[in-house]
DNA sequence: CGCTAATCGAGACGGTACGTCTGGTCTTCTA
DNA sequence: TAGAAGACCAGACGTACCGTCTCGATTAGCG
């Protein structure tokens, strides 16, 4: 039915070019890493898609919400190894958010909305939805498997929302205020760290 | 010699006015609190400042080094507290920083200028310099306090930057990421985790 | 070919508003006269004619050139009348040029243009294109009714460039050096000294 | 006496620098040759005289007056030629006028400063008062010499104004509407046709 | 096959902020 | 007190983007 109804009212006109999406988009994604998110221009990602600045923003409203769609799309399904413990997990998740990081269009377009976001909650909430929650999945996953491993302890004591900022925030400052790379040897003295945090908090720790 | 010439370069001319500097920098935290980063305008500030913006522009070169002094000039020194123990000096420094985070002020100033720094080195520098490594130096204060009062497993387990890391990071990531404020428990449940790692990194640990 | 390209060309997006042009050139004229050429502003301009800045620069790249359009969308083809002799052509060639000069918009952009005109060849070009040349035209038509007539000695020593830079320079410098109004009599005692000098040069006179 | 009180007067504080006028007529001139009226800068002629602007301004109140005096300054004292008669002395005031205008420097600051006197009386009666009647004298003194030297009717028939504004006005407009240099040819035409002119107009003519 | 309606590229439009420049004044120190 | 130096206010400059609009030209499905 629904289907129908949508059917009917898109069947009128032109149908809008799918290739335009994915043009724009790339556009977006070639700018940001050029040259980052304040000297990213509307008109230049048009001119850059060879699209119609029309075209653009039947699409997206605003520079927000194009950069938004833009970097969610570049995000791949992040997965965590088969066969681990929690150390590995853990391992396995701050390196994914490094590599995440250490692409310039991520970066640069990440702080922006963030910042952007700080006056405006509805942008905020597309960037949760879009970028900071399929991430987040990885620690609710990572929780579960512990506890499937029978690492009832440990497992209990994680609390996702805090053990999430602590390792988001804390590769986030590392490497885009303090501007170090999440180096090898770094990344295991974190890991141990937030293991140790994690082992302590258990009751029976 | 050289500092005599300066000396003698300076002294030409009308100096500078002190008070269009006060000026100039409270408007733009004024301006910061009111609209945020983005809608931030150099021109707003002067007028608000009831200043000509050559004014301005002969003190800072741009909006980023405007707003980077006006933030780094609302840092005040932060303190740790007398007769602490590592846990309570931990507390101090999360809810200090929390406080700080929850100016409206502070919060879109502090991602912008992050953002904008990704793409630029000089920025960072600044940044850096003016804003990070003052609050720092809390965390160097807190070890040596720890190593003066006999914690010394646990004060050589410190690692001053990733602790910092690990702090300053997961309370930006929680207040303008997750947009939860710091409540009471939170800073509870943040400080315990931290302190586990840190006594659980200890080799004596 | 060339033509159908160029027609094609500008024929893609939005067409240029007509109204625009008129409203400009109007607040212009309006502007001048209000407040004459030192004072005029290009800002000013577009604000009175309820346009953007961009609009009006996309028509004419600097205030020399607005005003260069403006001063001649003013000058209506002027006219010889009808069933006249050398000496009422003349007379009525020298009222004309007076009238327009008496206009405040004319006086202060005309001298304004020739100012600027004196450094810069292209403006220079402009100026004669589209104000001086028009008006000559008027002594090459006497020259011409006075042969029909068959004044043909008189004709003959009529030296168009000469005669037009005495009529038009001799009335300028009455009106904006001297700054005299061009008087009933002042003109007659003007036509008479013209029309001895062309007498008194004319091979047979 | 008359100079002891002048010393008295003048011996207070610093005397002013004659040679920063001299430095700053000088610079003025120069800049009016090397850019014209439109770009001169009064910031500009400072530097350029060794001067700080404050010198400039005590004693020329603005960029017109400064130009003006500098104008005026350049005007050596013009003189007819011995023995002359009529025509002889026309032929030398337009020779005159034109090397006058030919100067880059005089050129464009003239018809600069003719295009603010429009809006400006005070400034007008300033330029009038420097720079054109110096000249206008050479037309009262020619009139004289003719009456002396009984050419009685022709001298009768100068009405020194109407005269004056031919002369200036024909050859400002030649040389810089027209934008032709006043050669000896162009000249002979031009006094051929003001003398037929006034002898024509003469009563006994 | 023509009609209707939405889409497309192109580019003009009204606004707003930018960072620079100039005019004319004011303030400090030095001579 | 004048002078050199240079900071100060005020405001215009010409440029760059924003997000909207108006064109003529496509490009579908529906009758």
């Amino acid at each position: 039915m629904s289907e129908n109804e949508n059917a009917a009212a898109s069947r009128k006109g032109r149908p809008r070019s799918s290739t335009a999406d994915d043009a724009i988009l790339g556009a977006t994604r070639a700018l940001l890493a050029e040259r980052g998110w304040a000297t990213l221009t509307v008109g230049d990602v048009a001119v850059r898609a060879g699209v119609a600045k029309t075209t653009l923003y039947r699409r997206w409203a605003s520079k927000n919400e194009l950069v938004t769609a833009a970097v969610a799309d570049m995000l791949g399904t992040l997965e965590l190894p088969e066969d681990g413990d929690l150390r590995s997990d853990l391992d396995s998740v701050v390196r994914q958010f490094a590599q995440l990081l250490a692409r310039p269009e991520m970066s640069s377009a990440l702080m922006g909305l963030i910042a952007d976001s700080t006056r405006d909650p509805e942008l905020r909430r597309r960037v949760r939805e879009a970028i900071v929650e399929p991430q987040k999945r990885l620690v609710v996953e990572g929780r579960a498997r512990a506890r499937a491993r029978g690492e009832v302890g440990v497992a209990d004591a994680i609390d996702v929302d805090l053990v999430f900022d602590v390792i988001a925030g804390t590769v986030v400052h590392h490497m885009l205020v303090s501007a170090e790379p999440a180096a090898e040897e770094w990344v295991g003295r974190f890991v141990a760290f937030v293991t140790a945090g994690l082992v302590g908090c258990a009751p029976g720790g």
